[in-house]
DNA sequence: ATCTTTTTGTTTAATAATTAACGAATTAAT
DNA sequence: ATTAATTCGTTAATTATTAAACAAAAAGAT
């Protein structure tokens, strides 16, 4: 048997997993089939992009009727998800953190909040969440043992280089750095960063820019 | 006397944010030029990329010596910054709503927080971290009172659709959302939307089928 | 002084991403 | 039945973004 896995555009996988999160709210108001310009709408996008995403995952609708809900979440469950689920961890529980927690729990089965680090003495050493959460000294057991492969980074940023360091040197394959300072990681660690501050200066720049 | 405005890339509007503040730092630590080899490094970039950023925004380097960080800061802040400031209000004053007024204070002057919204009577009718806090209800009359141009949605996403309606009636220019649900706004409002979500999905999917 | 090295600024080329175009299929209407 | 209208799936064209290439300038070495 062959299985086709080709690896697709990062800007496909994040619209897929835009797309899976509205397909959600279209099956819980019990809407059978989606079309592509509906999608689109949904998103801001155009329906050939939409197709052309479905078409990459190797995913197919039928004509005049559109996508099956159902099947497509699933379709997009077996590229985003791993069968047997990944490990989660996130270091740094203030305000952040404890956002990304909340935003999480329940939603997303096959990333399993697995673990959650502070250096704050009222946090560590209970669950917070239903989550146990350790002290930041504790990575590298609890990294191996639990088997975590994705760490979210919400530390000041004066902590954020040792924290990934950490990390790294405890085995985990993916990072999501959401502090201000950019990161260096090894090859074999997929590192993805995000500032607030930035989308934020863009929109500053584009509104004032655009307007006439 | 003619003054170049043209549009710059949304890329390079995203890359001279992020420069800036590595060159914040560099100065912090004394720094008088840096190459633009070294601003590559940092933000895992090509040096050819960063040229080319610096050159579109008009800004000039010394041949064998790199760029002033102190110039070049103040050439980014000509680029990004609005000369009389714009205010910036935040609808939702939860703990992503905290984490974004607590990361924002005293970091960018011509970005003035402004205003907060939220639902909660003991959030409302007080200052938080300095900053006055209204009820949703109140954001007609605040937001045009106080001129704030630019809208931050951390609200639960069942709220999104509305809070982005209040606050485009009241006038505003921008909007980052930072909910999981998409919005529609008029061709006259800068809308920016970021997921966590998605961006955690993509570090699963690329963190797993990267590894050979 | 001349040569070598380094680094900027800019043009040209390559790559990636998006959009357009259009055939095939399906449904509904006449 | 035939026609008209949609909508998918896919290839081709376009546009946007990134990288390569290289001349010009400056500094340092010989």
């Amino acid at each position: 048997m062959f299985m086709k896995m080709e690896l697709l555009p990062a800007k496909t996988v994040e619209r897929l997993s835009e797309y899976r999160r509205t397909l959600i709210n279209c099956l819980k108001e019990g809407k059978e089939f989606i079309y592509s310009h509906e999608l689109a709408r949904l998103h801001h996008k155009t329906a050939v992009q939409v197709r052309r995403d479905i078409m990459l995952m190797g995913f197919s609708g039928i004509q005049r009727k559109g996508y099956r809900v159902k099947e497509m979440i699933d379709a997009i469950g077996k590229i985003l998800d791993c069968k047997n689920g990944q490990n989660v961890a996130i270091v740094g529980i203030g305000h952040l953190g404890t956002a990304i927690l909340q935003y999480f729990t329940g939603k997303r089965p096959k990333l399993k909040m697995t673990a959650l680090f502070d250096v704050d003495k009222n946090k560590t050493g209970r669950e917070i969440n239903g989550i146990p959460c350790y002290h930041v000294d504790e990575i590298p057991e609890i990294v191996e043992d639990k088997n975590i492969e994705i760490g979210i980074i919400t530390v000041p940023p004066e902590y954020a280089k040792e924290t990934a360091e950490r990390l790294i040197s405890a085995g985990i394959s993916g990072i999501l750095n959401l502090t201000t300072i950019p990161l260096n990681v090894p090859e074999d660690v997929y590192l993805e960063e995000y500032d607030m501050i930035t989308s934020l200066e863009k929109v500053a720049y584009f509104s004032r820019v655009l307007k006439k």
